[in-house]
RNA sequence: GGCCCCGUUGUGUAGUGGCCUAGCACGCCGCCCUCUCAAGGCGGUAGCGCGGGUUCGAAUCCCGUCGGGGCUACCA
C-alpha cells in the first residue's frame, strides 16, 4: 500500500476564503500521492447549506491551481467513483444509514441535549460530560412512546466496548480507552446525514488508502475507526485506512491560526507578491524538512523527497520573515525573463505599466528587473524601486526623505555632474554594434573624475543627490546602471530639475 | 472536567544511546564588500521545560511532573 494503489485525498469544505493550512494539507496529500505514483481525489464536501458557498469553492480550485496541485478525479475532472460533490452523494449516504441501523451498528435515539445534562445534573456528574449512551436498548415499547410524542429520533453509532488504537503515519500508535467516546450522532432527527458519517463513508466508497489531515481531527479518529468496521461488516468499506495527522499551524502566541488572522490567507500573500515556488516550499516547510542543512526546494524537490512519515508532530508557526526569505530565494532562482514576466501583472496592477507593453517598453523592464532580482523579496516590492523608470522626468516624484539628505554642496555636485556627463554621447547604438558612449562604465568613470576626484567629496555624498535627483528615492537600483537606462536625455532632465528646484 | 496530541536557541527544524564541547535556515548583532539598499562573504548571539531513574555513557530509553495545544454539536 505504498506504491501506485495509493489513494489520497484532499476534502475541504467551501466555507470561506482559503486558509494557508488548508493549502498544506492539500499540499502534504498532493506530494504523498505523487511521490508514490498514486491517486490524489479532490471531494468537495458542501454539505453544510448555510455556509458553503461557490465563491469559496472556487477559490480552492484557484489555490489548487496557483499551487500547481492538480488531481486525478474531482468536481471538473470526473472519476470513477463520482459524485465528487458531496451535496450529490445525499441518497448514498441515506442508504448506508439505514443499512447501518439494520445491521444493528447504529439506532434511533430520542433523548434531546436538555434530557441528557439533566441526566447529568441528577447523577451528580459533570453535564458537560456529553451523550450518556440511554438510548442504547431501548424497547419497542419505549420507541413508540416517543414516536407517539411526536419525536423524530437522530441515529447514533454504537461504540465498540474496547479500547481503539491505531498507528498513526506521524504520531506513532495512538490509544483511545473504551468508553472515551460517546454514542455519536451520524443522521440527524430530520433525516440528513452529518460529516460523521458522511466523510468516513465517502472515503470507504472512493477507495481512500491513506487519511492525511490537520490534527485537529485526531480525536474525530477512534469514532470514525468504529465506523469503517461496521462499513466493512456491512460490505460498504474494504479497510480502515491508514492516517496520518499533520500538525496544526500556529499563528502569534500559541493558539492555532485563526482564519480571521490576515496571515492565514492563502491570497493575501499572493497579492503581497509571493510566487508559486516560494509558497510550496515555505508551506511544506511546515512539519517536514528535505535534510538537515538544506531547506531551498522546489516543487518537484518535494514530490521526490516527500515522506509522511517524516513529518514532525510538532505544532508549526506561520513565520512571515522565514516565508519571504524563502520567497526570495526563489525570486533570486528565477531565470531573469522569468522573473520580468512575473513581474508584469503586479506592475499593472499597480498602474506602473499600462495594460499593454511594446517592445521597448519590454526590454526596458528586463533590464530593470535584472538590477532589482536581488533587492526584492515579494513581487509588491518592485512597484516603488520600478516606477521611477517608467513616468517621466517632470512627474517623477521626489520623496520628503530623499529631499532631506541635501546638502549645501548639493547643487555644486549637481552643477558638477552634468558637466561631467554632457560630453557622453548619448547617441543610440549602431545597426552593427558598437557606438554606444551612454554605460554604466563610462558615466561611473566620469562622474569619479568630477566628483570624487575633482571636488575631492565621499563617494556616499558625491552621489547621493545624483540619486535623488535620478530616482527620487534615498534608496534605488544601482545608480550608474540606472542613468545608462534611462538614457542620456532623462537622465540630464532629472539632474537639471533638481538642480532648478535648489 | 474528560480524552488525545505536543515539548531542541526568538522562529522552523536536524538529531532515534557514544560522530553533540547539539548541525542547518530565518531573525537579530558585528565585520568585509560597496554609489544607497539589497545580494554575497566572514564572525557572533541564543536551545535539549523540570525532576527522578536505566546505562560506562541520554537531547535520544522509562517514570513522574510542569507547560502548551486540540477535541469534547442534531458544524465540517
Amino acid at each position: 500500500m505504498t506504491g501506485a494503489d495509493v489513494r489520497a485525498r484532499f476534502c475541504p469544505s467551501p466555507t470561506g476564503t482559503p486558509h494557508v493550512g488548508l493549502a498544506r494539507t492539500a499540499l502534504f496529500n498532493w506530494a504523498f500521492a505523487r511521490h508514490h505514483g498514486g491517486t490524489l481525489v479532490f471531494r468537495i464536501e458542501d454539505t453544510d447549506a448555510a455556509r458553503d458557498s461557490q465563491e469559496s469553492m472556487d477559490q480552492i480550485v484557484e489555490a489548487l491551481d496557483w499551487l500547481g496541485i492538480d488531481y486525478d478525479e474531482g468536481p471538473g475532472v470526473g472519476g470513477d467513483h463520482g459524485p465528487y460533490r458531496q451535496s450529490e452523494r445525499r441518497d448514498l449516504h441515506v442508504d448506508v444509514a439505514r443499512r447501518l441501523l439494520e445491521a444493528g451498528f447504529a439506532y434511533e435515539s430520542f433523548s434531546t441535549p436538555e434530557e441528557v445534562e439533566a441526566r447529568h445534573r441528577a447523577a451528580g456528574r459533570d453535564p458537560k460530560l456529553g451523550y450518556d449512551n440511554a438510548d442504547r436498548d431501548l424497547t419497542e415499547e419505549q420507541v413508540a412512546a416517543f414516536r407517539a410524542e411526536g419525536r423524530e429520533p437522530v441515529l447514533r453509532l454504537r461504540m465498540p466496548d474496547e479500547d481503539i488504537t491505531f498507528h498513526d503515519l506521524v504520531r506513532g500508535e495512538v490509544t483511545f480507552p473504551a468508553g472515551s467516546v460517546p454514542d455519536y450522532v451520524i443522521v440527524r432527527g430530520n433525516g440528513q446525514p452529518l460529516y460523521t458519517l458522511v466523510n468516513p463513508v465517502d472515503d470507504a466508497m472512493m477507495r481512500i488508502t491513506h487519511v492525511i489531515r490537520g490534527e485537529d481531527l485526531l480525536s474525530s479518529t477512534p469514532r470514525q475507526i468504529a465506523l469503517y468496521r461496521a462499513l466493512i461488516q456491512i460490505g460498504v468499506a474494504e479497510r480502515v485506512p491508514t492516517f496520518a495527522h499533520l500538525p496544526l499551524v500556529l499563528g502569534e502566541g500559541s493558539k492555532k491560526l485563526s482564519k480571521r488572522d490576515p496571515q492565514s490567507n492563502l491570497f493575501l500573500h499572493r497579492e503581497r507578491g509571493f510566487v508559486r515556488e516560494g509558497m510550496v516550499n515555505y508551506l511544506a516547510l511546515l512539519g517536514w524538512a528535505i535534510g538537515p542543512d538544506r531547506d531551498l526546494f522546489s516543487p518537484e524537490e518535494l514530490v521526490r523527497a516527500f515522506d509522511v512519515r517524516e513529518v514532525n508532530p510538532n505544532p508549526a508557526r506561520w513565520d512571515q520573515k522565514k516565508a519571504e526569505s524563502i520567497n526570495a530565494d526563489h525570486l533570486r532562482r528565477l531565470p531573469l525573463e522569468e522573473f520580468t514576466s512575473r513581474l508584469l501583472p503586479v506592475l499593472r496592477e499597480a498602474g506602473v505599466l499600462g495594460p499593454q507593453s511594446g517592445m521597448g517598453e519590454l526590454a526596458r523592464l528586463k533590464d530593470v528587473a535584472d538590477l532589482i532580482q536581488t533587492r526584492v523579496q515579494v513581487l509588491s516590492e518592485a512597484v516603488p524601486l520600478v516606477r521611477p523608470f517608467y513616468v517621466r522626468g517632470e512627474e517623477l516624484e521626489i520623496a520628503d526623505d530623499a529631499r532631506a539628505q541635501l546638502k549645501d554642496d548639493s547643487p555644486a555636485v549637481l552643477d558638477a555632474a552634468i558637466d561631467a556627463l554632457e560630453p557622453i554621447s548619448g547617441a543610440f547604438p549602431q545597426p552593427l554594434g558598437g557606438g554606444v558612449e551612454w554605460t554604466p562604465e563610462r558615466i561611473e568613470e566620469a562622474l569619479r573624475v568630477a566628483l570624487i576626484e575633482g571636488l575631492g567629496l565621499k563617494p556616499r555624498f558625491a552621489f547621493g543627490p545624483l540619486r535623488t535627483a535620478v530616482s527620487g528615492q534615498r534608496i534605488s537600483p544601482p545608480l550608474f546602471e540606472s542613468m545608462a537606462i534611462l538614457g542620456k536625455h532623462e537622465t540630464m532632465a532629472r539632474l537639471r530639475r533638481l538642480r532648478s528646484e535648489l
